[in-house]
DNA sequence: CTTTTATGAATGAAGG
DNA sequence: CCTTCATTCATAAAAG
């Protein structure tokens, strides 16, 4: 997950760094980078998607039209378990997620058990701040941490307890909600089908372009 | 909605920055963002044009092999929106909550882009019916999308742009507000089909991919 | 190292 | 529109 170690040497070439869209930076260092946005990381994280998921259904369909076993079908799907590792192992989006420190936690756990269950933005602003000095966060970090405590406490209660009060339907999870939409069932997906018309390239050579992946 | 005001995601903790930690870097508003070096920005280049190429051509492969029949009985399997293979927890029951595809995301994201910010009620009816070949959809979950996309979008705006050029960075080049450049750059299309040749993966984790295979 | 669990983050939908 | 909630997804951490 350190695609980018970067050694201070080793710096881009300012001219090359046109080609595609990444931001240009500077660092400490006084060397040129891309810099590459969360937002544009995410785009581009389902961007690849859809090509994983097309080249997916792609070989499912060649799956369920041929009998013969596929060629490069099982490759493909797998490649998609990590299409943005570089050539040295390392990941492209090492999504890194925070992770309270033990001292961010205590206050945190404190705070929420202070009753205060509505921490608005004012307050978290605050908390971040405090929680600051004990470790990198955001206040989306903070907000996020409540939100889901929140959640999962109530989760819990309600875990605890199924049988005390009510006497309706525990038999599911839940699950007669149509006041969703429309009455959906299974997602049906031919995705793949209209579109892939629509394109037109040339011989099937999947493998090869596979066998050079190496 | 000041809470949102962080860093475009959260940063790994100080002390993870050492092991596994990203290539961050810290830019005049004190954000921490991803950096891509040049070497890097080419893999991926690469990667996504062999996506590309890979969906091509299992496209035509998928033509060659039907160009007799019709595409009865292409049931595919949406590998990516199956909610039932999560880790935790077995849910037989169907999912509750529309998810839109990966192509219809493409398409939503698309239009969402060409500016017409202002879906109105005829147009939501025009996008829903197109999506719906792509899958289960309703008026309702466009609306909703579009609603909640805009939002996303303000709120990233917002964190993004309270960055403050103040100290450091003395250079011209830089320009962090200005994150609309968008990962489309990397739009398979042209992509794809002139370089898609030439491109070599020296991609060792294809170990990782095959150990499923075996 | 592989599998499982805990939990941070993303997101569709509802409410105001 | 903005905020909130519920559910899901992904991954760091823990367990085996």
């Amino acid at each position: 997950m350190e695609w980018n170690k970067q050694p201070p040497q080793q710096a881009a070439q300012p001219e090359e760094l046109n080609g595609v869209g990444g931001n240009l930076n500077i660092n400490s260092g006084g060397m040129f980078v891309k810099v590459m946005t969360d937002e544009q990381m995410e785009v581009l994280r389902k961007q690849i998607a859809v090509y994983a998921t097309i080249c997916e259904q792609l070989v499912e369909l060649h799956k369920s039209l041929t009998s013969q076993h596929d060629l490069a079908g099982a490759r493909l799907v797998n490649l998609y378990c990590d299409p943005l590792v570089t050539s040295g192992g390392h990941k492209i989006t090492g999504r890194q997620r925070w992770t309270p420190t033990p001292v961010q936690l205590q206050i945190l756990e404190r705070i929420f058990d202070q009753g205060n269950g509505a921490p608005s933005k004012q307050k978290i602003k605050e908390i971040t701040a405090e929680l600051c000095q004990h470790g990198q966060i955001s206040e989306t970090n903070v907000y996020n941490w409540f939100q889901n405590r929140r959640a999962r406490s109530k989760r819990k209660q309600q875990a605890t307890q199924p049988n005390n009060a009510e006497s309706e339907v525990e038999t599911e999870v839940e699950s007669p909600n149509e006041k969703k939409t429309k009455p959906e069932d299974f997602q049906p997906s031919h995705i793949a089908s209209s579109r892939a018309e629509d394109l037109c390239f040339q011989n099937p050579e999947a493998s090869s372009a596979m066998h050079s992946m190496d």
